[in-house]
RNA sequence: GUCCCCUUCGUCUAGAGGCCCAGGACACCGCCCUCUCACGGCGGCAACACCGGUUCGAAUCCGGUAGGGGACGCCA
């Protein structure tokens, strides 16, 4: 049987990062399937839904770079199939008409809640007499559920799950304004869209089970489900939008790359053996659901932080300083030239293993591009005192003839410090101080390398004049 | 309240009766490398929620307890 996926977000908000992962774990099914991987906007809700969250959401799945097969399907067109299968369930007898007021099952509810009852919906109208039809009053629809038996699911990952079917009430399948509810359109979409694995959140794990009752009604096929552990916080309580939980966007914006996301994701629920860094590739060909864990995972930033530092050190030097230059001209508060373009990539090889994320990378690489004189900090300008600046002024005399290389400006300033009977740290730190402006950096003698020599001596002479 | 699910180091996890007085990764600590800071290498700290049972033998199977989570909308 071949294999047809998607991801159905409501366009309420951003991508959030619970999404994101159900997104990814459809999308390497999918891929590992050789199956089809679609994306449904479930935008039923008109209050709610805005296109800028559509928007959103398409944005965060291109970053992700998980890219979905056909056109997005947008729930809201699919109204008509929706009612169609509405008047089937209710000519079939599986549906009835319910004339309660939200105000009334509201007031039930809160009754039953105080008086510590089950919150269900008892179907008063399941069998209403013509003569006890409320005038005036708009019908909502609702599906007449089974009231005896169970209802169970075959699980991917939770496994059998039988739940008794009082348990279940008579949920609302098609508003009093004739428009549809989430349990129905799902149904209809999915059977319609040839959807054979249902891969979503947990919490949809009891929808299941009505929708399954659904399917029944329908005579449709009950696709398969796999219900997907959430996101919890450090606290341990579920990461909702309401308790912060942030958008792929924000973490975009924190400087994560988004293949360290993609693995960091794949990490939280899915294992494979040992592995923790993991191409996409291997992902593709070892992902399915049956290694999926049942219990929620913590978002855990240090971790994906350390990811993302993997990740750096292994991306493209042209790449990264591409995507780094534009937070270096907001912080100059000017374009970058050619020439400042051309010694961040050269630069890179020596910044990479130093940085989380990318707005940290961009922080150690600013003293290549800044104009000069570069400014010094606290702890630089102590090894800049009147001993050292004589050593730097010592220097280029000793540099005159030597290649501008890395290696052999090492020799050369390996001999210099020898000759003058100091440690090689004695020229280094003051040489880091006055080319950096700062006490930490790549090696210094790559560090003069990349900037050239004539950059160099004058960043020496600006630190030792004279 | 009712129903469902979950429970291995602080966190993510390996583990599917003997390979486990429990392995890896992050974080933390120490050492090494070293011109600084990182990276890297080596080492350390640290867990089978609890109680019964089955078995020659249990992290792994069964039962109970405790804790955590999710769901109960004319939201999705």
């Amino acid at each position: 049987m071949s294999v047809v996926v998607r991801f159905a977000p409501s366009p309420t908000g951003f991508l959030h990062i619970g999404g994101a992962r159900t997104a990814l774990f459809n999308w390497l099914f999918a891929r590992h399937h050789g199956g089809v991987f679609r994306l449904r906007i479930e935008d039923t809700d008109r209050a709610r839904s805005t296109e800028a969250a559509v928007a959103a959401i398409v944005d965060g799945l291109r970053w992700l770079e998980l890219d979905w097969d056909d056109d997005i399907v947008m729930q809201s067109s699919r109204a008509m199939s929706h009612a169609a299968a509405a008047r089937q369930l209710l000519e079939a007898g599986h549906a009835y008409r319910c004339y309660c007021t939200p105000e009334e099952l509201e007031a039930s509810r809160v009754r039953a809640r105080a008086e510590g009852r089950t919150l269900l919906y008892d179907g008063r109208c399941r069998d209403l007499a013509a003569g006890d039809v409320p005038a005036g009053r708009a019908p909502a629809l609702r599906l007449k559920a089974p009231r005896e038996g169970e209802t169970v699911i075959h699980d991917r990952v939770q496994g059998t799950v039988t739940v008794a079917n009082q348990q279940l009430d008579d949920l609302i399948i098609l508003r009093a304004d004739g428009t549809p509810t989430y349990n129905l359109s799902v149904v209809v979409d999915d059977h319609d869209m040839a959807i054979t694995h249902v891969i979503r959140g947990d919490d949809h794990l009891t929808n299941a089970f009505r929708q399954t009752q659904i399917y029944r009604g329908l005579g449709w096929d009950v696709p398969e489900f796999a219900h997907i552990p959430l996101i919890h916080g450090a606290d341990g309580a579920k990461l909702s939008k309401r308790h912060g939980a942030l958008g792929v966007d924000a973490y975009r914006e924190m400087g994560f790359l988004p293949e360290a996301l993609r693995n960091y994701l794949l990490r939280l629920g899915w294992s494979h053996g040992d592995a923790e860094t993991i191409s996409t590739r291997e992902a593709i060909h070892w992902f399915d659901l049956d290694t999926v864990g049942r219990g929620p995972a913590r978002f855990d930033m240090a971790k994906l932080a350390n990811l993302n530092g993997h990740y750096i050190r292994e991306a493209d030097d042209l790449r990264l300083a591409r995507l780094i230059a534009p937070l270096l001209e907001r912080a100059l508060g000017r374009p970058l030239d050619d020439e400042a373009k051309d010694r961040l990539v050269r630069a890179m090889p020596g910044l990479k293993p130093r940085a989380k994320t990318l707005p940290e990378l961009a922080d150690r690489a600013q003293f290549y591009v800044a104009p000069r004189p570069i400014p010094i900090d606290d702890k630089a300008k102590a090894h800049l005192d009147e001993p050292a600046r004589e050593l730097l002024r010592a220097l280029p005399a000793s540099l005159a003839s030597a290649p501008w290389t890395e290696t052999s400006l090492e020799e050369a300033i390996r001999a210099a410090a020898e000759a003058k009977g100091v440690k090689l740290g004695d020229v280094a730190q003051p040489l880091r101080a006055a080319l950096v402006g700062a006490t930490a950096s790549p090696g210094i003698f790559q560090v003069m390398e990349v900037l050239g020599r004539a950059e160099t001596l004058a960043r020496i002479a600006d630190a030792a004049p004279g």
